[in-house]
RNA sequence: GGGCGAAUGGCGGAACUGGUAGACGCGCACGACUCAAAAUCGUGUUUCGCAAGAAGUGAGAGUUCGAUUCUCUCUUCGCCCA
């Protein structure tokens, strides 16, 4: 028999699916839509077994939907702006224009030999004018919102890359990328005030049920909502400060308080500015990063004042107060109090300048706590606390306290977040210009919208580190209002370019404006987005910040939450090995030996063989998608990557699973020339309900796995129609029922493997000019069967599983043990003291 | 340290609202074809036991006629935040 060449059939469909632009759609009022998107890729090179299983199962979604007659829009685009290409350029001395370019063009080459169903034509690229010029306007838009401001701040400064980076891109206290020690620096940066949304993202995460539990959880910390409250401290002192306010959560703490810490840009500041040993540890306090963790781990380290603050709750207390390196201007208020004995961080801190640890909080059954080098932080009962004693902690001591401070105008509750203002002011050249401009004065301007697109300029040659932009003196120069400017040379954080682009796909050829009304208004929200579990904080944040902004204040813009439905998939794992010299190896470098690995070029050591872990070419356990295609073509792999494991967890890649799959596609290809043969005899037997049977559990488990994202079921699904097929083939069924049947599992098997399915399809030799199908309508009264496996259980256990009809009674069933021998033995002699009876399921005998 | 989640054969994993634990795949074993091998096909494969049978879903308890599924305690692992 003729083998599956997959070569020449993938080949042949994918070039028909090109001509005929059959996944292309238009916005149509008529039609319900499905959007259907997965992350859009960054164009490093090539494509990773990572995009593969994401869009595998992006691309299964979709055609499951098409065929259920929605109009899905299923695009696919370039998130191409970013470091990777300004580091290749410096490095091989090339245009980071011309090396993404080139990058895309791989990459998307690569895509079609999947055979996703993408519409093309609305491809876009962040780095392309024609895209970027929209986001400039958006900017300027938020700008006019007063969503965008410009202040002085501190930021991660990456000393390797010469750039700011954001705190989620510090890990511990390293650059994520360079990996070099993250120092502090203060620089005018352009920000996204997304802090003002703050308690609107919050609540939009009980309106997403269609999100992973985890997902919100983990927006939910970012966004940090905390309930606490607002001290006004008197202070003592011969300069002039009257008054520091603090935020705390712990208030009911107060009478523990043995100082009190400012940041060291705190306001008060200013009076110590001249002081030299102040400038010093200004200059110490620089070193650690900006990151909640990297002030966490560091030394606290403190300078005195001369300052004294008086506890609000007992005005004869008075405590010193000091600079603080772990206090942070933008959370709260830039001062604390500090209460040693029930904070860790203030006891290190009190440990190291002698302070005094007065415990305030008891265990419930002990009179008192004695404080060595860790905090009490439990629930307990407030003591040392004159009237406050005795109140529960935290449920009774929080609530009466800022009741107290309020009666008395001392202080009010206040709610505070953790989540800060987006910084997005990049000192790169490869990004989005910012369409600002400076006045002879450094004032900023906004460039007119009719001087959009601010252009990035052509380079050839990067020299030094540092941003390029600023030494391009022709290109700063713009005139607004007949005077000469000077650009931002800043450029956006390419999140910004990642917040909006679904809505670009909606609007892909419209070049007026970013997105156009009437087609977001149908197509969006996204109905189903699928990607990383990285993203999970940031880039969903910053899109559903996006919607927020632009919604304000424009009515017509109704879109608060752009995902709908969101699917987080695992990683592509595979096992790392080892030389004996300790150096990574590739899996292409090795050859098997009686089950042991050897190097190809050296078989007289076995290589180690390390935990399977996420493929990263740093590990050399990367498996390339494009050689694994041109070896077993598209559907096997698509085959491969959904099986073994359900989406949402890791997978093993394995050799073993890849050709098994690529033989099973051989099988389904013999089965499918019996079955033409079959055909081709046109048998006059009977008609065939077991077939109709096979057929229609089939489609309809592949339906509900396909619903609930179980997709490595639709492949254990497909195993085991072919083994059920395979068991009838020679039954003599009549060709009608034959087209009928296998024309409906060709159809439930095409999201997966389209171009088999296709193939098949079309040598059924079925009138259907357009080859259009539609999902077949599954036949609930076929499901249902007049035989039951129906279970007998004594005790509790199962001692024997009898096939019966459907529906029979009790008392048939118990008719029926009287001639099973094994049941009997096990009654026999024993008095039966319950019956459980479970229709059409099962009986329980209670002896 | 806090939050969330997971734990099932040699391995990846099934088991819908509590009702036949181990679907499907990998691996392994045996058999067929072959001079032989590969490929392919077939059979078997939780453990103990020759068998009848018994035990069994990380550990321990609980609820229930019945628990992989629900509750509690513990152990280990993963992820996120610190």
């Amino acid at each position: 028999m003729e083998r599956y060449n997959f070569k020449i059939i993938e080949e042949k469909w994918q070039n028909y699916w090109d001509k005929e632009k059959s996944f292309k759609v238009k916005t149509d009022k008529n039609k319900k839509k499905f959007y259907c998107l997965e992350m859009f890729p960054y164009p490093s090179g090539k494509i990773h077994m990572g995009h593969v299983r994401n869009y595998t199962i992006g691309d299964v979604l979709a055609r499951y939907k098409s065929l259920q007659g929605y109009n899905v829009l299923h695009p696919m685009g370039w998130d191409s702006f970013g470091m990777p290409a300004e580091n290749a350029a410096r490095q091989n001395n090339l245009n980071p224009k011309d090396w993404t370019e080139k990058n895309i063009l791989t990459m998307k080459s690569q895509l079609k030999k999947l055979g996703l169903s993408i519409d093309w034509d609305r491809e876009i690229s962040t780095c392309s004018p024609e895209y970027y010029k929209h986001q400039q306007e958006f900017f300027l838009e938020l700008y006019d919102k007063g969503l965008v401001y410009r202040k002085e701040n501190y930021v991660n400064w990456d000393p390797v890359d010469q750039t700011v980076l954001a705190n989620e891109q510090v890990i511990d206290g390293k650059g994520w990328r360079s990996g070099a020690t993250v120092e502090r620096r203060k620089l005018n940066q352009w920000f996204f005030n997304i802090s003002k949304f703050s308690n609107d993202l919050l609540q939009g995460l009980d309106e997403l049920p269609d999100w992973p539990k985890k997902v919100k959880v983990m927006q939910k910390n970012w966004i940090g909502k905390s309930f606490g409250c607002e001290i006004n401290f008197k202070i003592e002192s011969e300069k002039n400060i009257k008054e520091i306010k603090c935020y705390t959560t712990r208030p009911d703490t107060l009478f523990g308080m043995s100082f009190l810490a400012l940041s060291i840009d705190h306001p008060i500041a200013e009076f110590y500015s001249s002081n030299p040993d102040f400038k010093k540890f200004r200059e110490e306090c620089s070193k650690t990063g900006t990151t909640e963790e990297s002030i966490a781990v560091a030394e606290k380290l403190g300078f005195k004042t001369d300052l004294l603050a008086i506890n609000p709750l007992d005005p004869k207390i008075k405590v010193p107060v000091y600079f603080a390196n772990f206090v942070l201007m933008d959370y709260g208020l830039g001062a604390v109090f500090g209460c040693p004995a029930h904070d860790q961080r203030d006891l290190d801190f009190a440990r190291k300048y002698n302070l005094q640890v007065t415990p305030v909080v008891r265990p419930k059954d002990k009179d008192n706590i004695i404080i060595n080098e860790k905090a009490f932080i439990e629930e307990g009962i407030l003591f040392n606390s004159k009237f406050l004693n005795d109140l529960k902690v935290p449920n009774e001591s929080i609530p009466k306290t800022i009741d107290y401070l309020e009666k008395n105008n001392l202080g009010k509750k206040q709610i505070n977040f953790r989540l800060k203002d987006w910084g997005i002011s990049r000192q790169r050249y490869w990004g989005c210009p910012i369409p600002i401009a400076y006045d002879e004065k450094n004032n900023p301007v906004k460039v007119p919208k009719e001087l959009l697109p601010i252009k990035l300029p052509e380079i050839n040659k990067f020299n030094s580190t540092g941003n390029p932009l600023d030494e391009m003196k022709n290109w700063k120069k713009i005139i607004i209002n007949g005077k000469e400017h000077t650009k931002e040379t800043d450029t956006l954080d390419t999140f910004v370019d990642s917040s909006w682009y679904f809505l670009r796909f909606c609007s892909a050829d419209k070049s007026s404006y970013g997105y156009d009304y009437e087609d977001i208004k149908y197509w969006m929200p996204v109905d189903q987005y699928i990607g990383g579990v990285e993203h999970a904080i940031l880039h969903l944040l910053y899109s559903r910040f996006f919607m927020h902004a632009l919604s304000l204040d424009n009515q017509k813009f109704d879109i608060k939450e752009p995902f709908k439905g969101l699917f987080t998939q695992g990683m592509v794992c595979h096992e790392t090995y080892k030389d004996q010299n300790n150096n990574w190896v590739s899996p292409d470098e090795l050859i098997t030996i009686d089950g042991k690995k050897f190097l190809e070029k050296d078989s007289t050591h076995p290589v180690k063989v390390g935990p399977s872990e996420s493929m990263s070419k740093s590990k050399k356990n990367t498996i390339d998608p494009e050689r694994i295609i041109k070896e077993y073509g598209a559907d096997a792999v698509r085959i491969f990557i959904l099986s073994d494991s359900p989406p949402e967890k890791d997978v093993q890649w394995s050799d073993e699973g890849m050709s098994s799959s690529f033989k099973f596609l051989q099988k389904l290809w013999y089965l499918n020339l019996k079955i033409l043969n079959e055909i081709e005899n046109n048998h006059k037997g009977k008609s065939q309900n077991d077939l109709e049977r096979i057929t229609t559990e089939f489609v309809n488990s592949v339906q509900n796995n396909i619903e609930n994202f179980s997709f490595n079921k639709i492949i254990a699904n497909f195993h085991e129609v072919y083994s059920s097929i395979n068991k009838i083939i020679n039954s003599q069924i009549n060709r009608e029922t034959w087209v009928e049947n296998y024309t409906k599992i060709l159809i439930a098997m095409s999201p997966v493997i389209p171009h088999f399915s296709s193939e098949c399809l079309k040598n059924l030799n079925i009138a259907n000019p357009k080859n259009t199908f539609y999902w077949p309508k599954i036949n609930k009264k076929i499901l249902i069967t007049d035989k039951i496996n129906f279970v007998i259980q004594i005790n509790g256990k199962t001692r024997g599983v009898m096939e019966t009809k459907a529906d029979l009674k009790e008392k048939d069933i118990l008719e029926n043990i009287k001639n099973n021998q094994k049941i009997n033995n096990y009654i026999k002699d024993k008095s039966i003291k319950n019956i459980i009876f479970i229709p059409n399921k099962l009986m329980n005998i209670i002896i």
